[in-house]
DNA sequence: GCTTGACCTTGACGCAACGTCAAGTTCTAC
DNA sequence: GTAGAACTTGACGTTGCGTCAAGGTCAAGC
């Protein structure tokens, strides 16, 4: 049981290039290959694909992928000291990211002048909600105010973790989009449903007694999106705009 | 006024080649180019430079930066909008880097076979608190046993945070020593006093009334690093463990 | 038997921001 | 005059593939 190399990177979800790549590298060696040049891939080939595709999602660079399976194999099982030691680096990583946020905000602040930042701010890098007015015209009148003093109530500490779940948000649909992923599919759907839970956490749009976004309120929403400036601008364009609506209006048809 | 190309990278703390390359993309144009074909900057050249570095250490690309200062420029003063795209970018980053960490995490976990991660590798990084047993011989019983229940008291996120700000303080040293960095200038100083400002949140290491290192424990310490594999093989070897034990030496000194 | 189109090959450039030789020229000091 | 430091341009290396480019192979239809 053999398949040709796009097949199996079909199988996996990746490229017939990065195949070819990890057989160059020799981290994938091709299992066989035909009188023709053509390379082929059996069963344990695919595993093997598979768990470098999950070291290389958790951030391990190629060699390290390679540490992993190769202690792996050596040691039956376990051997997680490569990992430990991913570990460490990630951690220093975002320690490091802290600080440098901290000094970007620092930054901008001196830039403009004192105040820390506000609410004018707080949708950056996801601004739907600038919407509001529009929001309002279509669902009643909603205080945008009670919105503003939830956000001022904040400590800096979370505000600065609900800008970045909004932020990997709005990156992650961008990049969805961009790699013209189907609006249908799981992915898409899951994303949808991210951003509908991260509604949830905003008060002053349209809920639910349970404290979720109604149907109406999240297509409509959906709907806006497409051909507004501000919005699409985040998300590549109208195109991306059109791709996150429709995500969004199949996740409401089928689960709301 | 001007100045060489060694010159000026010396003044700003960076290197001849960097101004080349800013030349080549048109970042910072060369001032002056004498009839030899040596390059020559004047003090504009300068504060560009100064400013252009102080936007790379916040993590902007050199186009970004380009786009900061052609912004400021334009507009006498201020433009934020590029440093705030690339604080959503920050925070998009910081958000994946989390959902990493807790990935790579849960396959460590899944990998050993249950329990969280426990007090073992509470050093996982930054381990000199294993020379547990040497120190203790030195500077008197300790229970090791109540730094563990510390430990195990700590939260899950205080966990993460402590652990990341070790590992920072760790890559910080690595990097350092790997860059001839001056044990007794003050960027070695800098990473000497976060060392000890570190070590004054471990109980069971012998402190002062105030809740800090006595000089003792910090040199003693600092000297049992060189030598020691388990500590140096963090450190760029023992060349780099010998340069933080330097750092740590001269910090006592001077300031305890 | 021929064409078409899908799939395959190797080879090579591109990216980000420089580090790091290499080979040759110029300056400075003795 | 000459050694040695400083300077020049040019070009490769780094990471993990994406993306042509140019051409060979295969299955299907006429």
């Amino acid at each position: 049981m053999d398949w040709s190399i796009q097949e199996i990177a079909k199988l996996a979800g990746t490229t017939s290039r990065t195949l070819r790549h990890y057989d160059a590298v020799g981290l994938l060696p091709v299992t066989r290959v035909g009188v023709n040049g053509y390379r082929y891939y059996d069963e344990h080939a695919l595993v093997r694909l598979q768990r470098i595709l999950l070291l290389r999602e958790l951030g391990l660079s190629l060699p390290a992928v390679g540490e992993v399976l190769a202690a792996q194999e050596a040691a039956g099982h376990g051997a997680t000291d490569a990992l430990r030691e991913h570990l460490v680096w990630l951690r220093a990583e975002q320690y490091r990211l802290e600080a440098q946020i901290a000094s970007v905000e620092d930054t901008i602040t001196n830039m403009e002048g004192g105040g820390p930042l506000m609410a004018e701010h707080m949708f950056d890098g996801f601004d739907h909600t600038q919407h509001q007015a529009e929001v309002e015209e279509r669902w009643g009148e909603h205080a945008f105010a009670s919105g503003d003093r939830w956000w001022r109530g904040k400590t800096p500490a979370e505000r600065a973790d609900w800008q970045a779940r909004a932020a990997a948000l709005a990156a992650d649909w961008a990049d969805a989009a961009s790699r013209g992923v189907d609006a249908s599919g799981e992915e898409a759907q899951v994303l949808a449903r991210r951003q509908y839970d991260w509604l949830s956490g905003i008060p002053g749009t349209p809920q639910t007694a349970d404290g979720h976004p109604t149907r109406e309120y999240f297509t409509g929403l959906g709907e806006m999106y497409v051909g507004d400036r501000r919005f699409s601008a985040n998300y590549g364009g109208e195109t991306g705009a059109r791709f996150v609506s429709d995500a969004m209006a199949l996740f409401a048809e089928r689960e709301l």
